[in-house]
DNA sequence: CGACCGCAAATC
DNA sequence: GGATTTGCG
């Protein structure tokens, strides 16, 4: 459901730019016989043709929609160029038009605040930008406006004369207009500007939409096709939105656009004008009520988002009908394959990027063939994300061993097999979410951590000293280190392989931030696994701390720890009174010996760096937080104790006992906490403890702070790499 | 089962 | 917060 945001008060200028058949334009740059040609793009053409996802404007003249497979395209245009989406790992892979959409964005991002809204689709903010071109040099001193500029079509500008243009460049230069217009004048100048550097740079055209909010920019662009530009003023809002089609509205194309339509008898926005807030939210929700409220009278305060990269990476393959997938082997040799594809492309966020994905996610489509009520749910799974293509593809295999156990509600592994043909996959995807910016620097503080575990081998590892940062090895190298730290993050599962119900979930800290402690929770890979199964606790909470993994045994069914029990020979029966003890366990044994290890060379305080942290404190603290040794902090009463619990399961002093099964923490001793310092107050000796490329890091986020406040934002923004999030 | 496929983001 | 839904091209 959309939610309502208050609207600025200050007039923004938002264009949205969305590329002119975009597929279709990359194809043809790669094959420039192809250019001016009725052409389309398909995908699998062995059925039917395949499915058109683009279709040129040369071939929509002759009918064919996107809509149609490519022998249906035949038929009404039958000398239509089909182009095939390049195929990779039997699936289509659509990175070449991510990369041409990637090409655009990086030069639509040049004037103002840019949003990657999808592989084609750009928003801008051009508010700043506008104001300094009304304010320096209007449009009315310009000697000439850009041709491409008075090519703009104004809505509600009567265009019926001879000479549209003229009357354009009047609108664009009237400098007794309403300011929101000027602005607007501005900003359709400065995207024309835009557009034409895009088809130089790229070759691509582009159409675009001018208007004060994010949902009118967007219904303009697509007005005036291809490689035009259209502005809305303020005027004329209430005319276009009193006929516009409520499904025609963003985010109302769907089922809540039909509700509208059937339950309101509403047909276009204006109608919605008749409803008050109160029925709207009565109806709808508070927020989607308010929403709808907005949309009507052409309010919507979204921002431009300013994100250049995608939230999440994701592929994905249907297997309709017969070609269902009916045995594991199958899906597992799928998943394989879109594992690599994943991994190849979280790979090369991680070089150009410097991004790391912190959660895979698996999600299926299946049936049973025996049973009526096939259509239950194949609820996805999720896990910590390892880097590395292998390590996907047992992780994935095993969120869908996990997840078809459940769909089928049985424990029998004979039944995954599937030798009564009992099932079907027809989906199977993975992605890639929770992808973090890593702060400059991070990686090798992370190598800093591996290398000093003494279990770890030091054959790979390079100091940054024999690096200059900056150049482009030192970027390669960073790559490297950091990927290296991320292959060996604790497994996502028990080792012994035929326990798929239990599941380790990396529980992230208070708002899912990546946490360094699971990283270097794991730095030796060959220990890892084992001590993952050490890695058990309850689910009642207790020393939650951030980031540290847990046994999540299903607590949703009695049969899930029936299930377990028999097939472990352990007993994880269910949380019960006086029981909770057993199954809360220890933390990872590297953690222990990490602590232990920095004891006796040194390194002590850099772990006061890193120690896992309460919520709660404000951004400009969670620096110091990390950095501080000792002192007092401002955090809640109900904060510390919770951080004290925190600090005692991972990073005590105490030992923890051993026993047969499951390790337990001997006492509940608790040390002082670190945590909530103010920056002023670290200790500089502190940091004088740690190797000099380090020292050197450290330096560089203190020093901006003591000099600028602006430079909060930077540092706090390292901070939240380490730590939860403050709570807003 | 059932024929649009793949992908990404938002919502709950 | 993870899973599901919605929507888009």
């Amino acid at each position: 459901m959309p939610v309502a945001r208050p609207e600025p008060s200050d007039a923004r200028i938002i264009a949205h730019v969305d590329m002119d058949c975009f597929y279709v334009q990359v194809e043809q740059r790669n094959r420039p016989e192809l250019k001016g040609l009725p052409t389309a793009v398909v995908q699998y053409n062995s059925w039917k043709g395949g499915g058109l996802i683009a279709v040129s404007y040369e071939a929509r003249k002759y009918g064919v929609k996107r809509s149609m497979r490519g022998d249906e395209a035949k038929e009404v245009c039958s000398q239509i160029n089909l182009v095939q989406v390049p195929v990779a790992r039997g699936k289509a892979d659509l990175n070449i038009y991510r990369n041409a959409g990637s090409e655009v964005v990086s030069i639509l991002a040049k004037r103002g605040r840019c949003e990657r809204a999808s592989i084609d689709e750009v928003y801008l903010d051009l508010t700043d930008a506008a104001e300094t071109m009304l304010s320096e040099s209007p449009p009315e001193d310009l000697e000439a406006i850009d041709e491409e500029a008075l090519k703009s079509h104004v809505l509600g500008l009567s265009e019926n004369k001879n000479d549209k243009q003229e009357d354009v460049r009047k609108w664009l230069c009237r400098n007794d207009a309403d300011h929101r217009d000027r602005l607007l004048a501005c900003g359709a100048i400065i995207v024309a500007e835009l557009r034409m550097q895009v088809l130089k740079d790229t070759g691509f055209t582009c159409s675009a939409g001018v208007a004060h909010n994010k949902m009118l920019a967007k219904l303009a662009s697509p007005m005036n096709k291809p490689a035009q530009q259209t502005v809305i003023p303020f005027a004329a809002v209430k005319g276009l939105l009193a006929s516009l089609p409520i499904k025609k509205m963003k985010l109302l194309g769907g089922k809540l656009g039909t509700a509208l339509q059937s339950e309101l008898g509403v047909d276009t926005v204006g109608d919605l004008l008749q409803f008050s807030e109160d029925k709207l939210q009565e109806r709808y929700g508070i927020n989607t009520g308010t929403w709808l409220w907005n949309i009507a009278r052409g309010i919507n305060g979204d921002e431009v988002e300013g994100r250049l990269l995608p939230k999440s990476h994701g592929c994905g393959k249907t297997f309709p009908g017969r070609q269902a997938l009916k045995s594991i082997a199958a899906v597992e040799s799928w998943l394989n394959d879109l594992s690599e594809e994943l991994s190849e492309r979280i790979q090369s966020d991680l070089e150009q990027n410097k991004r790391v994905a912190q959660t895979l996610t698996l999600h299926a489509s299946a049936y049973k063939t025996n049973e009526s009520d096939s259509q239950r749910k194949f609820s996805s799974k999720s896990c910590p994300l390892r880097y590395g293509t292998m390590k996907i593809q047992e992780d994935a295999l095993k969120l869908f061993r996990s997840a078809i156990c459940e769909f089928l509600g049985s424990n029998r592994i004979e039944t995954h097999e599937n030798k009564h043909n009992a099932w079907g996959v027809s989906a199977l995807s993975l992605s890639a979410n929770k992808i973090l910016a890593t702060p400059s620097g991070t990686c090798s503080i992370l190598r800093f951590f591996q290398s000093a575990e003494p279990s770890s081998t030091s054959s790979n590892h390079v100091t940054g000293e024999e690096i200059i940062q900056g150049t482009e090895s030192f970027q390669a190298f960073e790559a490297e280190q950091m990927t290296l730290a991320l292959e060996d993050r604790t497994n996502s599962f028990e080792n012994s392989g035929s326990v798929q119900e239990i599941q380790i979930i990396e529980k992230p800290n208070s708002k899912g931030k990546c946490s360094i402690s699971s990283m270097l929770r794991s730095c030796d890979s060959s220990s890892s696994e084992k001590d993952c199964n050490e890695i058990i606790h309850d689910t009642i909470p207790f020393s939650s701390s951030a980031s540290e993994s847990y046994l999540d045994v299903n607590k949703n069914s009695d049969s899930k720890s029936t299930c377990l029990k028999a097939e472990t020979g352990i007993n994880y029966a269910k949380p019960s009174a006086g029981r909770d003890e057993q199954k809360r366990v220890a933390v990872n044994e590297k953690v222990e010996k990490l602590t232990n290890f920095s004891d006796t060379d040194g390194t002590c305080s850099i772990l006061n760096f890193f120690r896992p942290l309460g919520q709660s404190c404000s951004s400009s603290q969670q620096l110091g937080s990390m950095l501080a040794p000792s002192g007092a902090g401002n955090c809640s009463e109900q904060d510390c104790v919770a951080t004290k619990e925190e600090g005692s399961s991972l990073f005590q002093e105490t030992t923890w006992a051993e026993s047969a099964g499951p390790r337990l923490r001997r006492d509940g001793r608790r040390r002082e906490t670190w945590n909530n310092f103010n920056i002023e107050e670290i200790d500089p000796s502190v940091i004088d403890e740690l190797p000099q490329e380090i020292q050197d890091e450290v330096r560089g986020w203190l020093r901006p702070l003591k000099h600028s406040k602006a430079m909060n934002s930077k540092v706090s923004n390292i901070a939240r790499y380490f730590l939860p999030a403050k709570d807003t």
